[in-house]
DNA sequence: CGTACGATCTGCT
DNA sequence: GCAGATCGTACGA
């Protein structure tokens, strides 16, 4: 299956973007471990006039940075002192645009994903939540800035689609601060129900 | 240098 | 439903 080329990630508009990425698979191999999952819920972080976003007015800091790279590598970055959140940087360089990766469906390395959530069988429970996907995928910060293209974190279309009528859009999560912006409809999610592979 | 606080998760009630 | 965990980052002194 081929990896999502370079060129996906420049789509200068995050928030559709954020809606096609729902259905794709997101890919980790680490020492040798390859686990994978489609992407089930997305949040889009859309640059410096966003109030939620990390970026908002034009703030540039060491975190931050790799958001104004040019689109296609990992922003990671530690939440709440103990998760690892997971997002994929898009648009051109020094337009700071990004999607948070909010739940997988586990496809592939089961097991390995079993074991780093700490938990003996796959319930929605199990990667379902931002912080929850990035420890089944064995993401951490030490990866931010990693380019898509490799092969550490990868991203394949392999033609997983489904009903536009099954993806539900709403509100983001745990952003109040922002305001007004919170009520904007940048999160797109579908049910593990809904799936049929 | 000190401090306040998060794009969350878990376990207990 | 709610509190505790836990620490890097950001920002002001």
């Amino acid at each position: 299956m081929p990896k999502l080329s370079p060129e996906y990630y420049l789509n200068e508009n995050v928030v559709e973007l954020s809606k096609d990425l729902i259905g794709k698979v997101l890919f980790t191999k680490f020492e040798g471990k390859l686990t994978a999952g489609i992407i089930t819920e997305t949040e889009a972080y859309a640059g410096i006039n966003d109030k939620a976003s990390h970026a908002y007015g034009g703030k540039r800091t060491h975190r931050n940075e790799v958001m104004y790279h040019q689109g296609g590598k990992a922003y990671v970055y530690l939440c709440y002192g103990l998760h690892h959140l997971f997002n994929i940087v898009t648009n051109t360089e020094n337009i700071p645009h990004a999607v948070l990766i909010r739940a997988i469906y586990p496809i592939i390395g089961e097991k390995e994903i079993l074991k780093r959530r700490n938990a003996v069988k796959n319930n929605y429970n199990l990667t379902v939540g931002p912080g929850k996907v990035s420890q089944a995928l064995g993401i951490q910060t030490k990866h931010n800035g990693l380019v898509l293209s490799g092969n550490q974190i990868w991203l394949e279309d392999q033609g997983i689609s489904f009903n536009q009528k099954l993806i539900n859009v709403g509100t983001r999560i745990g952003v109040e601060y922002a305001k007004e912006d919170a009520l904007l409809p940048y999160r797109f999610w579908i049910n593990h129900s809904d799936i049929r592979l």
